[in-house]
RNA sequence: CAUUAUGCAU
C-alpha cells in the first residue's frame, strides 16, 4: 500500500493525473487497500482533472460505506463541491466531518471559507470567519487573502481595505498577493486613480503584478478615456518585463 | 514518521 500511495502520489506531483488514476485502478485490481491518503490523492488529482462529479461522487462513496476519511478527504470534497456551485454540498460536508469527531484544522478552515466564497454564499464565509477569530483556529494570511479576494470581488471597498490594514498591521503581507485583489477590485469599478495607487504599492512591495491585474488597470483607464499614452505606457512596460499580453 | 487539501485572470 504505501508504494501505491508513492507511485499515486508521485505522478500526481509531476501533473500525470491519468497516469496516477491507472495506478489507483491497478490497486484496487490487485486487492491492495487504500487508505485514506490514498483516497485524498485520488480526488485531488480528479479534481486538477476539473472531473468534480467524479470526486464527489467518490466522497460519496466513503460516505456511505463509512470508509477510510480524514480531515484532508473533507476538505477536498468541500473543493470539489464549491466547483460545482454546491452551496449545500459544502455545509453538508462540513457538518458530516464534525458529527464523525474530526476536528477541522487551520488548513481546513481555509477550504471551506474559500468554497463558500467560490459559491457565492458570502455570507456564510463570513460568518466562518469571524467564527475562526473568536474560537479559532486563528486565521492566518491566506484566511486573510481569500476574504481580501471575496470582498474585492464583491466591490465591497471599505471590507478590503481594512482587511489589508489589519494584515498590515499583523505582519501577514510578507507571503501574500493581495496588492492583485486591490488593483482588480479598483480596476473593474473603474476607480482609475485608486487601481493606480494600488498597481503602484504592489510594485513597491517587490510583487510582480500579473498579466490580469495589469488588464485590470487598462480597463480602468480605457473605461476614463484620453489616456492611450498611459495605455500604451503599461503594454510596453508589460513587455519589457516578460508579461506576453494576453 | 512519509505521501494528500486551502488565496490570484481581464
Amino acid at each position: 500500500r504505501w508504494v501505491y500511495n508513492r507511485l499515486i502520489a508521485g505522478y500526481r506531483a509531476l501533473g500525470r493525473y491519468s497516469r496516477a488514476l491507472d495506478v489507483f485502478q491497478d490497486m484496487k485490481e490487485r486487492g491492495v487497500t487504500p487508505d485514506a491518503s490514498t483516497f485524498c490523492v485520488v480526488m485531488d488529482v480528479l479534481n486538477k482533472e476539473g472531473r468534480f462529479v467524479e470526486a464527489v461522487q467518490m466522497f460519496r462513496e466513503l460516505q456511505a460505506a463509512e470508509g477510510p476519511m480524514d480531515v484532508v478527504t473533507f476538505s477536498t470534497a468541500m473543493y470539489a463541491f464549491s466547483k460545482m456551485g454546491d452551496k449545500l454540498g459544502i455545509q453538508q460536508a462540513y457538518q458530516d466531518m464534525l458529527k464523525r469527531g474530526i476536528t477541522p484544522s487551520l488548513g481546513c478552515m481555509n477550504v471551506l471559507i474559500n468554497a463558500y466564497s467560490k459559491a457565492g454564499n458570502y455570507a456564510g464565509a463570513v460568518r466562518v470567519f469571524q467564527s475562526m477569530r473568536a474560537k479559532g483556529p486563528s486565521p492566518d494570511f491566506r484566511t486573510f487573502s481569500i476574504m481580501v479576494d471575496m470582498r474585492s470581488k464583491q466591490g465591497l471597498a471599505e471590507e478590503a481595505e481594512a482587511l489589508f490594514e489589519e494584515m498590515e498591521a499583523k505582519g501577514m503581507l510578507q507571503d501574500s498577493l493581495v496588492w492583485g485583489a486591490m488593483v482588480q477590485m479598483y480596476g473593474r469599478m473603474g476607480d482609475v486613480r485608486r487601481a493606480k495607487l494600488w498597481f503602484r504599492r504592489m510594485c513597491q512591495s517587490g510583487r510582480e503584478p500579473t498579466v490580469p491585474v495589469c488588464n485590470s488597470l487598462l480597463f480602468a483607464m480605457l473605461k476614463e478615456g484620453g489616456m492611450h499614452s498611459e495605455c500604451h505606457r503599461l503594454l510596453d512596460w508589460m513587455k519589457g518585463r516578460g508579461h506576453a499580453p494576453s
